[in-house]
DNA sequence: CGTTCACTGGGCAATATGACCAGTGCAGTG
DNA sequence: CACTGCACTGGTCATATTGCCCAGTGAACG
């Protein structure tokens, strides 16, 4: 469960470096390849690292529109909801949330006018009550996860 | 910009087993090894496909508590207020958007009490007026790309 | 003290890779 | 119509990497 300051260094490099493979992985981080491929393994049957998808980029596939939809909900219509946006293309992941809304989701739409499209989707569906979108501009911070890894090695390091 | 059929299952493909490599994937799509190589080369070069860093699970890294937060930002601040969570390993990613807030960002903590000293890291600071926290309770649809790889490959075809 | 475990450093055959090549079918252009 | 550019095919080649094996070492632990 909690990784080690090796792991943190094989994450790492392999989130800056993926195409790098095993042998060159052993070489930069001055340990055996056995090493690297036993540590890779854990890490993978641990589920730390679930996988290495390809990272699509919406934008570059028509899709440059990014919402976040909060959602409320009919009393227990949840499971029907859920079904209806896992059908949805456009919708590219859905949370269950505490506090306002009861559901909140990522969409992604070809233009602002599309995004009405996609709203009309997702909202049109006889559990939604409510529905607040929030469209994004900029970008600051894409998703990242080697600042927590780095972290997450530190930590281990120092208990 | 756009994807063909091809393109489309390549993707699919890749998305599903990442690790199969060229020739496999030459193998199953029934093309040469070298259209298939042609192909990731000109989608890597346009950008759909960003890369192939590992997917780390936070829950797994000992991050099990995920949450979205809205920020409302003091005018004129917004450059310090990112510069101040691009530092914040628990801020995964970080959008400027329309609507309520000013920002919304991703935070993951190690517990429903670790997310209270994440949200002060976060909040605390000068620029941030306010922020409101919505916690994830489960995560019906996580993060995908096929369903919209497919749509876009389908709507060229159309085309 | 003995055992277990992770790591090292090495060797092996099998496989995939990147780089080429000539040939072919097709679409668009003059 | 002929020409040209383009993508794809199916093949070769040398090189690098992979998955798998092994014995030996050092540290932690009961």
């Amino acid at each position: 469960m909690a990784i080690d300051h090796l792991d943190g260094r094989i994450i790492v490099l392999l989130a800056r470096e993926p195409r790098i493979g095993v042998l060159e992985m052993s070489r930069r981080l001055g340990v055996a390849r056995g090493t690297v491929q036993a540590r890779l393994d854990r890490l993978q049957s641990n589920g730390v690292i679930r996988g290495f998808g390809p990272q699509v980029d919406p934008a570059a596939l028509g899709y440059p529109v990014t919402a976040f939809a909060t959602l409320q909900i009919r009393q227990g219509q949840g499971a029907d909801v859920r079904a209806h946006l896992a059908t949805v293309p456009e919708v590219l992941e859905l949370h269950t949330t505490t506090g306002t809304g009861d559901m909140m989701c990522r969409l992604v739409a070809r233009s602002n006018a599309d995004l009405q499209r996609v709203i009309d989707l997702v909202v049109g569906f006889d559990g939604i009550v409510r529905a607040s979108t929030a469209i994004v501009m900029e970008n600051p911070v894409p998703l990242r996860i080697i600042p927590l890894v780095e972290q997450a090695a530190e930590d281990r390091a120092n208990s």
